[in-house]
DNA sequence: GCCTCCGTTTACGCGAACGTCAAGATGAGT
DNA sequence: ACTCATCTTGACGTTCGCGTAAACGGAGGC
């Protein structure tokens, strides 16, 4: 028999509440079968959960998780369905390079921020009670464009 | 004199609303100065705006955003705030990296989706009026985990 | 003087993504 | 049979990030 779950189990596992999980089926996001009333998920249903998560974290809205998914997981396509598919999920990708590269800037910022931080600390670290220091040089923000 | 921007100005150059301005001064975000009522946007507003629509881009809340702003734009701290920027700077790194890893992994997942897309079209290119097909192989889901 | 922009404040509304009760079903253990 | 934990289905509440009127204030052009 293939491995299945219940709901505690993967709230656990994955982190999020019972109640998190029954709006992603209220949305139809998940279809966990059932015994009796209880929910039992399947691999399959685990494995969609950690893609709805993992899109939330970058940023996805239940809608477009659902499209998502929906285009993955149609059995019965025509060839203008996929290409659609393809088409979006090209958008896709060009959303979130586009994305990463925002990222990617403000971690460089993020970082510029603690160096600066520890070079203020190294200054007035010998420095006996250093009581109140101005920002010096850079000034308020980071240079912008 | 140094250039200064209307409220319309600045909304045309980053394309957000009056309304989204307005509100991030609402939340502390911004403070423009004023011309009788007329708000009147410095350099250093236009690039706070450049960093909170970027924040928002990846995910900060107006909170988040603010604390960040907050902790750049202190003007006279001691050791001890220098301390808990930096503590806090680096957390966020650490966030922003662990979302890139999200991102690169919905990326590559997302250009396998397109590949399989372009193998079924280029499949049935020579193929006239395939008129329904069920998926083959790769079932509903990319392998999990 | 009047119209037309561009600006202002105040304030209620809304969709998304759950949180949080309330009230009950179901099975396991004693 | 009783308790207890764990599940269930409503259904209203909450936070966030603005949208969307409503009502009004100058400034410039005809």
């Amino acid at each position: 028999m293939a491995k299945t779950y219940s709901i505690r189990q993967l709230t656990k596992e994955m982190g999020v509440t019972s109640r998190t999980l029954r709006h992603y089926e209220d949305e139809g996001l998940l279809s966990p079968e059932r015994q009796g009333l209880a929910r039992i998920y399947s691999q399959r249903d685990r494995a969609r959960l950690q893609l709805i998560l993992r899109g939330r974290r970058v940023g996805f809205s239940l809608a477009e998780i659902r499209e998502i998914l929906d285009l993955y997981n149609a059995e019965d396509h025509g060839v203008a369905q996929f290409q659609h598919s393809r088409k979006k999920f090209a958008e896709r990708i060009v959303a979130l390079e586009a994305q990463r590269k925002d990222i990617d800037e403000s971690i460089a910022e993020l970082k510029l921020a603690v160096e600066r931080a520890d070079n203020f600390l190294a200054e007035h670290h010998a420095a006996q009670n250093p009581p109140r220091v101005k920002m010096t040089g850079y000034s308020v923000m980071p240079a912008a464009e």
